[in-house]
Formats: structure tokens, C-alpha cells, sequence
DNA sequence: GTCTATAGCCTGATAGAC
DNA sequence: GTCTATCAGGCTATAGAC
């Protein structure tokens, strides 16, 4: 049986794990490092997680699903523009409330995604396909303009995840201030613009 | 003095360093990996390099200037929809032909530049300022539209950029076909439609 | 200049008291 | 359930022969 405390403590773990792992990458991190911010011993962690590798597993278990739900979310019977409009908009803000989430996959596909390969061309794949079929019919509709729908879904990743992923390159050439003032306006433009019939 | 043998080896080191740093960042990266990808002896390359962090270093140290070239390259005399267009053109290009040193980058900015904060705040900040301000002239003589010139800037790093540090996950959705496939006409189509004044 | 051998540290994981 | 103590392996770096 779970306990009250078991839930909690295992949710003080994944949050300092989180922390470590989407800072200093997998090998990066360290249990000593996890322990501290989890405020717990070295091995009170492995009495929770069998090892570091399962820590970081249950970490990924959960992100791709979090990460798919705006794309999942698009509607095929909405109106093309407002829903890819709305699908930027909602992956920008994921960016602004997730960064650590956002670091902890690119770290991952960075090194070749060698943990995420199998849900990446699994469900990742499969869902861009559907929504390309979507996007096409968009297109041939006349609602947006003819762009390829898998660069289109590319550009989104790369524009929004970009904040969350490059925030200290971009906080230090802006002198510290948030790198996403002035993103929203900018990216509305720049979607807009490339989706006009 | 320097011999031809030391050059060559030094390069072949460095060559190695930044195959197996690239694709494991720093701390996942071993000198024995590094050793066996350069044919050396372990000992041989602290021969050479006072460190493993010294090895980093001397990557780091080219590739600021290699990184900073085509935005220096920009001309302020050109038209502006030419020369930015040509900008993000030899950006992508550089995905194309450096994507281990776009990843190198890459995993050092992710991890919060420790290694690299002087050289963005500096040299870089005010590379960017510089053309910001070129920009915001095109902007005012009517050559391209009125977009912030910081976030457009960004926005060509994001785009081209993606291309090379999340390859992995590209290959993944799109059945192993180049990543890059189709990726110039999209690109040169959304800053044209974006710069349209 | 290049190697083998090894020192010495750090890290993930376990043992065992409480 | 949580801790202290510790093991075993892997890592960077050095010593020393050739």
C-alpha cells in the first residue's frame, strides 16, 4: 500500500531530479545533487527509485505526454489559421511555465535521444502524421496558405521551445531582462503573416 | 617550437573532442571515448591538452568566432531583405555543414553557459546590438516591416538552428530522410513573408 | 612522444543499525 | 523509512619506462 508520505516524498524526488537533470543532463547529474535539493539522504532516493536511470525514466514517462497535449489538442474541424494560431500560443506558454520540462528533452534529443527513441517515432510520429493530414486538408480548403505541414510543426517547436532552451544565451545579450518579453507579439505576427492565404 | 606531427595531432584530438562532446556534453564525455575516436593513448592526449576541460576550452574558443561570422557578415549598406535573407541563408548553411559544433552549443548554453557567459555578454551582446540598430534603420527607410529586430534575430537562430540540434528527433518523425530536406524553401518563404513591409 | 601501470577521487548503489 | 558507513567501479590525471 501507498502511503500519504510515500506520494509526497516521491514527488519531492522527482521535483529536485527535474531540477538536476534538466541543468546538467543525465550524466551530469548527480544523486548527491538530487539529495540536496530534495532535502533527503543519498540513499533514502534509492529507497524510492531503484536507480538514478529510473528516476530519470519516470521523469520522461511523464513528459511526452504533457508535451504532445497542445498538438493533440488541435482540432481538425476548427478553422486552420486560429488553430495553429492557438497551437503556437499554447506551446509558447508551455515554454514560459515549463522551461525545466522544455531542457529536460532537448538535453535528451540533443545527445540522440537515446532514452525517448522508441516514443518518438511511436506516438510523436503518429500524431505529426494525423496532423499533417490535417494541415494538408487546411490547405486545399483555401483557410491557410500552402506551406509543408511538417516544417510548419518544426518552425512552432523551434520558435517557442527556443525561449525556454536558450533563456541564458537570450537573458544575456538582454541585459537579464525575461527573454519572452515581447515573444508573443512577435511569433503572432510571424504565424500570421505565413499563414495568409 | 612546433612540429607538423604536433599540429596534426592536436587537430585530430580536437576533432575528436568535438564528435564526442557534441554528443554527450561535457560531463558525459570521457577522455577514453575521446582517445578512441582520435587513435591515441589516453596519456598521449594530456600530452597534448593540459586537461580534459583545457580540450573543451580550446573548442569553445574557435567556435564563438565560427558562430559570429555570418551575423558580422551582415552588411549595413544592403538592401535589408537581402541581407537578412542572406543572413538566415548562411545560418542554415552552417547547420548544414557544422552541426557537431551547433550541438556543442547548443549543450553548453541548455546548461546555463557556465563556460561561455563572458563571450555571449560580450563580444556577442554587442554584435547583436550593433546590428539591432542596423535593423531598426532598414525598418525606418521602409526596406522590410516594422518587427523587433532582437526577436527576428533570435528567430533565425531558432529556425536554423533546430535543424542540426534536434536532428535526432527530426530523423525519428520523418523515417530517417534528411532533416533538412525542404527546409530552405520553407525558411526563405516565412522570413519573406515576415520581412514583407 | 608514446606507452603501461596506477594513484586518487568521485559516484552509484548496498549493508546494516536504529 | 531513514540514516551512517562503505563498497566497487569508473574517471581524470600522473609516474615512469622506453
Amino acid at each position: 500500500m501507498t502511503t500519504r508520505i510515500q506520494r509526497r516524498n516521491r514527488r519531492r524526488i522527482l521535483e529536485a531530479a527535474l531540477d538536476v537533470f534538466s541543468a546538467q543532463g543525465f550524466r551530469g547529474a548527480t544523486l548527491d545533487q538530487i539529495a540536496g535539493v530534495a532535502g533527503l539522504s543519498k540513499p533514502n532516493l534509492l529507497y524510492y527509485f531503484d536507480s538514478k536511470e529510473a528516476m530519470h525514466r519516470a521523469l520522461l514517462d511523464d513528459l511526452l505526454d504533457i508535451w504532445l497535449a497542445p498538438l493533440r489538442a488541435m482540432n481538425p474541424d476548427g478553422n486552420g489559421r486560429e488553430e495553429i494560431l492557438a497551437y503556437m500560443r499554447r506551446k509558447l506558454q508551455m515554454s514560459r511555465e515549463l522551461p525545466r520540462e522544455s531542457r529536460l528533452f532537448a538535453n535528451e534529443v540533443l545527445q540522440g535521444a537515446p532514452r525517448l527513441a522508441d516514443q518518438i517515432s511511436g506516438d510523436l510520429k503518429r500524431l505529426v502524421d494525423d496532423q499533417a493530414v490535417v494541415i494538408r486538408r487546411w490547405i486545399s480548403m483555401g483557410q491557410i496558405a500552402a506551406v509543408d505541414p511538417y516544417h510548419l510543426i518544426f518552425s512552432i517547436w523551434a520558435l517557442t521551445q527556443h525561449y525556454a532552451d536558450f533563456d541564458a544565451q537570450i537573458r544575456l545579450i538582454r541585459d537579464g531582462a525575461d527573454p519572452m518579453d515581447g515573444a508573443d507579439g512577435f511569433l503572432e505576427t510571424l504565424f500570421d503573416k505565413l499563414l495568409q492565404p
